[in-house]
DNA sequence: CTATGTTTCGTGTACGTACACAAAAATAGT
DNA sequence: ACTATTTTTGTGTACGTACACGAAACATAG
């Protein structure tokens, strides 16, 4: 019982033989340039299908000297929050991967904090002459105005990490933002018990990037709509970032009611579990986004209990090589390219790759 | 601010220019071959460095005749578990992607439930001349004959799916088995109360199959070593796959005593999961192995709870991966590569990817 | 100093495809 | 029938590397 998968190895030298023409006229039906007399075309084509030829993709990267300029509009990596490395790693890994094949990949970041770096930034592009664009859409006004410009121009653009499904992207690739909320909770239903508290926290500052948080929270309560169950779920807003911030508010709000289970709905978890390791709260079950090495540290400790992450150095991948993909072989991509759902915990938190 | 990675485009022409030598003697270097005095080789190499030259796979395949032949040797897929088309999958996916590159992959298969057909289909292989061998040493009297004769005719091999420590192979890809029962054993006390009843399950009728289990009920029972619970663990093993079989050793195991959670030990969970509907006793919560189309099913009934998964696919991916790059490379491969150990939920599944 | 061997190096061709250009064939115009 | 023009086809060179072969440089012995 063998597998065996003989691939024909011929290559357009052999076609010509067996047509009875030259190999310059097999290139032209290959490549459907003009100037072939339809006889000739459809022998020719009938050989190819007869061989079941496939071109040589070394050859013809190595005879053909066009190239493919892509450009990455995404965030820095702040201080604050080390997320943005992970899919400019996958970016990264594969610009690498497909610079043999004529590509090359240009990086701009913008301050997240910052829309005005986000337009700057997407005008420089603009101005150079890129055949793809991958995106973090994370304004939704300034990215409207740019995708437009960039499909007046016929330049096709991926989204990840969030989307604006209007904007004709031609994929979007990241998360599944209401169905990790409603994991989360379908998590938590497991943790409490019957009349319990739950408290959702969201951390950010940027509005734009609250509607983001909204919809995993939107998930998360759909859940308890399907599945009722007798708890109590409250929620916090808090605006400011930094530690001290965070700490007071998480303090009022812990004070005025007792709670049993805190669902962070993004990666400044680690912030809350300082704050519940610090007040000797560390009992009170918690939850939250992101493989980054100061959560892992709070899971590690069982501070936090579950970590939900979406392969943000996958989604970088993907994202080039969607639009490398199209860009080449033409092939079709999924408007929606949602990234697996995945639970980290500290049994398997050392096995994970983003 | 933006991130430019020329990548210098220069070949060995551009080399040679430096050096005032040939691009013969600049080849010479690079494939480190005999005849290049110490001096000049010690110029180009210092000019290889400055410009940080890396060849052109294009051409160097192209150029090179050289061919690769892979052997794999795993088991068929059988009916009563479609398992192994995992793997299978990720293997062929594999060796498409380097198909280009002058590899071949040979795809020999063997009886689960037979060891004589492991034998002969690794003789078989033995006679034919591969340069490298992927396998699943499901046998290890077998395995270990096997690969003896490998090393003795320095061929080297990976392990995929479970490992033989002592055989010197070049690598192991697969699951972390302690480690996954220990997972399992972490979530399990999410969904336990105190005093409640657990069951694990081993179903399975190879006995070499068998440590395999085993390796996973000790790192199950080593969580609750370490995180004292008051449940009661309890066990069954099932010698027979089928049904009715199981269905009849759960029967009389369920009826001693209540269960209020039950652990299966691989990925015949569907046929509990079945069981536990047919008798209505689908409360009791249920945790087993592997995303397989039956498993889904129950898993999206509520029946199971939890799948855990240690993508096959990739498994197999990444086994002839190693193979062509320690072979092509000479890259240094990792003696162990645990797979990500994946906890499937029905909020999750839809995006799994194996 | 020649003859011979040995080490070191340069040149040419090949891989399979792309593309520019030239050659040949077919067609049109007078 | 003979150009002029267009269509169709063939040939040559290039891409960057591998490798065989032979030339040049150097060393050794007589």
């Amino acid at each position: 019982m063998k597998d065996t998968k003989e691939a024909a190895l011929v290559g357009v030298k052999e076609i010509a033989r067996r047509a009875n023409v030259s190999i310059g006229t097999v290139d032209r039906v290959l490549n459907n340039r003009t100037g072939v007399a339809e006889k000739t075309r459809e022998k020719v084509l009938e050989i190819i299908k007869d061989l079941d030829y496939q071109p040589n993709i070394m050859a013809r990267r190595l005879a053909s000297k066009r190239l493919l300029h892509l450009a990455v509009l995404i965030p820095a990596a702040s201080g604050e929050t080390g997320y943005w490395n992970a899919p400019l790693n996958g970016i990264r890994q594969a610009a690498a991967a497909i610079r043999d094949f004529g590509v090359t990949v240009e990086i701009y970041f913008f301050d997240q904090n910052d829309k005005t770096t986000f337009t700057a930034r997407a005008n420089e592009i603009l101005k150079k002459e890129y055949q793809g664009i991958l995106l973090a859409p994370m304004f939704e006004e300034e990215s409207l105005s740019f995708t437009k410009k960039c499909r007046a121009k016929k330049i096709p653009f991926v989204f990840i990490n969030s989307d604006i499904e209007t904007a004709g992207s031609l994929s979007y690739i990241g998360p599944d933002l209401y169905q990790s909320g409603y994991l989360a909770a379908h998590l938590i239903s497991y943790l409490v018990r019957e009349g319990q508290q739950v408290l959702i926290v969201n951390i950010s500052r940027e509005m734009d990037l609250h509607h983001h948080l909204l919809r995993k929270e939107e998930g998360f309560r759909a859940y308890y709509k399907a599945h009722p169950a007798d708890i109590q779920i409250r929620k916090t807003d808090i605006r400011q970032t930094d530690y001290k911030s965070v700490k007071s508010k998480l303090h009022k709000a812990l004070s005025k009611t007792p709670v049993d289970i805190i669902f962070v709905t993004n990666s400044r978890v680690a912030t809350v579990g300082r704050y519940l390791e610090e007040a000797g709260l560390a009992h009170i079950k918690l939850i939250g986004y992101d493989f980054l090495a100061e959560n892992i540290d709070y899971l590690k400790k069982s501070v936090i209990d579950f970590l939900i992450c979406q392969k943000p150095q996958e989604q970088g991948h993907k994202g080039i090589m969607a639009l490398y993909d199209h860009l080449t072989h033409a092939a079709v991509i999924e408007r929606q390219q949602y990234m697996p759902i995945d639970i980290i915990t500290r049994e398997n938190y050392l096995n994970y790759r983003n």
